[in-house]
DNA sequence: TTAAATTAAGTTGTGTACAATACAATATGA
DNA sequence: TCATATTGTATTGTACACAACTTAATTTAA
């Protein structure tokens, strides 16, 4: 009795780690929505400044290698974020090639306001500190992995 | 001697759970890219066509619930995928509010071409079957938690 | 049995992502 | 030194994501 042709585990969707993650990503970025909304920044947006406010000078090579992105995702949502007063734009004197970024006095202050977001999201995935930091470490090597296997695929 | 602000950990890039998940994802994404370029699908559609690979025919509701879309994004991607001739969109004849999607001959001979993805991507993540198991599994609990907090925030 | 509520898709507008390309500035080497 | 290659950013075009809204079909509840 021949079966009608099924679909073998290696391609269902439940068995799917990247699609995992994939959702994973997307309602991580719904759980911080209203929070953001209130200062008024887009989750990419506020990866962009997590990043200005350590460093308060980069170029846009530098956040792209941070957050990894290119330029034309960065670019636009730059632009944004200087029409809402946050950041300036100005080229290097050193090397006219590059694009400086930083923070204005208004970028800076809201870094205040953010204060409370982790808190807000430790709530929301009800993790304790122990699991917190034993999920973040095994991502970190996932994503050091397939970093590496694009960084080889590319030469 | 009081110390420039510093940023707090808990703001810091390299301590961000959602960050180092968002960058995974798309990583991972790279990495299918060459091989659903093969097959001419991209990543979104290759996960709608795991779906009806499963399920031979389904509701575009049907389809949201599974990957976490809503119709806002999935209606132009069927389109594409219609457009592409793998896929049927009609309207259900019991309930003229539902749009039945279902494979071409076409759209199901697919999943013959798509049956190697899955051990391209195990080589270039270099897990181990009980590695792969493991995460998929932390992913999935992690998943259900953030989707919850989500479902409850919208209430 | 209808008026009100709910449901399922589609539409519109904004904001990413990213490949491919363009271009100007800088670095390199014969 | 000057032609070539490389680098850093911007631009263009395609394809998501998703909020907000619209429309039509179906439920429901008074």
């Amino acid at each position: 009795m021949q079966e009608e042709t099924m679909t073998p585990p290696e391609l269902m969707l439940e068995n799917q780690l990247c699609f995992t993650i994939y959702a994973c990503s997307r309602e991580f970025t719904k759980l911080y929505q209203p929070h953001l909304d209130k200062i008024g920044l887009t989750y990419s947006q506020y990866l962009v400044m997590l990043v200005l406010w350590e460093r308060r000078q980069c170029t846009v090579k530098e956040l792209g290698e941070a957050l990894f992105l290119d330029s034309g995702t960065l670019t636009p949502l730059l632009k944004r974020l200087q029409a809402a007063g946050l950041i300036l734009r100005e080229r290097s004197l050193q090397d006219e090639r590059k694009v400086l970024i930083s923070l204005t006095a208004q970028g800076l202050a809201l870094q205040q306001d953010a204060m409370c977001i982790p808190g807000k999201m430790a709530e929301g995935t009800m993790l304790s500190p122990e699991e917190f930091v034993g999920l973040l470490g095994q991502f970190k090597d996932l994503l050091a992995r397939v970093h590496e296997s694009n960084i080889s695929n590319s030469k």
